[in-house]
DNA sequence: TGTACATCAGTGAACGCGCGTTCACTGATGTAC
DNA sequence: TGTACATCAGTGAACGCGCGTTCACTGATGTAC
């Protein structure tokens, strides 16, 4: 039997959702640091004090956002990874999900590369502790590659952190694109494939 | 004839790096976005109106920070790619110069890592000027050398970008592990060693 | 060298404003019978 | 189904506080003669 949120249930995750996508809208221009709780519950509609209702401060709602946003790459990842070797056809498709998901979730993808060196710590931890993670299942997938005979576990893990940060500045560099031209986009595109590229051949001869 | 600055100007000097110093300081907990005149004036020990004899905002004194913070990184950069590749030694020395570096400087390594993709937009500006100049140069000195026969110049600023980015992720490991213990910077010097090394490989063979 | 005037880095009072947090509250929703 | 009570998401007033910016000022330093 489905359980239905009773209306109170119900309403109050919708006013929390609505105070994480304000939260995330303001910070288009500007950091977690310096976001106000009053700005956040202006931008929704609702009084100030309600706020605590949700969340304890900004810092634990900036905490919501990493898992919302990191929760919205998680397919990605494991998706692009999977394609991300082996074949100029299987960067491309890999870099091309890049750039889509960048197109999809914009002010995510913002979010995350500004608070994972940003001035709150709790969310710095909780940014790197779900990269590691990424970076983990990443290291599991590529074990099953038969490329991978004779990598150590350390290897695959520095290899899997390689493509996770390279991800993560490819996403960042279409992010930046995003309000360009469409000639923009492709040198981005560009420049990532080759990267990638040359990080593919380096793990070609790795064990040579 | 060697030109003393006057008395006046001196003082000035020495306020103006004084309230730079101080805001380096409180960043270590803050993003500049949320930094406050009043609190680096208060930290220097000047009436919060002095703010104005030498910056226009936070921001302006953010672009004066970009410069001093890789102004100081500039002449490591361009010895720590010389000393970049083709052997196992060189990647050993130029990860050495990055840790060092970190150890000198570890405020500026912070700063540059957190405003990179910070709230303050003529602060990323600054940063990602700076940061093209350095792979521009680092693209004249990989030209140089001989191992770069019949690579085209976008492809050695492609592969002086990877190196760039390359660095401020290592630096950015050796900050973080700059408060554990000498284990974990063994860590970071091993994973940042291996990951140059799967780079430098795939230098060797990008024309086969 | 001495004097008279100009410059200007730093001061301190004052302003209006938005901040985070507290508190007792309201009224719709939930629950027990 | 109807009634009586409990829960609790959201309210609105109030607080003390630090903020950025303005302005006229002071007094040490600089300059012209």
């Amino acid at each position: 039997m489905s359980h239905t949120l009773g209306i109170r249930q119900a309403q109050k995750q919708k006013t929390r959702q609505a105070l994480l996508d304000a939260a995330l809208g303001l910070l288009e221009e500007q950091s977690l640091s310096s976001l106000g709780l009053r700005e956040v519950t202006r931008a929704v509609g609702v009084a100030p004090t309600a706020f605590y209702r949700h969340f304890r401060s900004i810092a634990d709602l900036g905490v919501a956002l990493v898992e919302e946003a990191l929760g919205s790459l998680h397919p990605m990842i494991r998706t692009t990874v999977t394609a991300a070797d082996s074949s100029e056809e299987r960067i491309a498709r890999a870099i091309q999900l890049i750039a889509g998901h960048v197109d999809a979730y914009p002010a995510h993808v913002r979010f995350i590369a500004r608070e994972r060196h940003g001035g709150v710590q709790p969310v710095r931890e909780a940014i790197r502790d779900q990269l590691v993670r990424f970076a983990q299942e990443v290291s599991a997938e590529l074990a099953k590659d038969p490329e991978s005979a004779g990598w150590s576990e350390d290897d695959l893990l520095m290899l899997a952190h390689l493509y996770v940060d390279q991800m993560l500045i490819t996403a960042s560099l279409f992010l930046e694109a995003l309000e360009g031209t469409a000639e923009d986009r492709e040198r981005v595109t560009q420049l990532a494939t080759r990267q990638m590229r040359l990080i593919s051949i380096g793990r070609h001869h790795w064990r040579d």
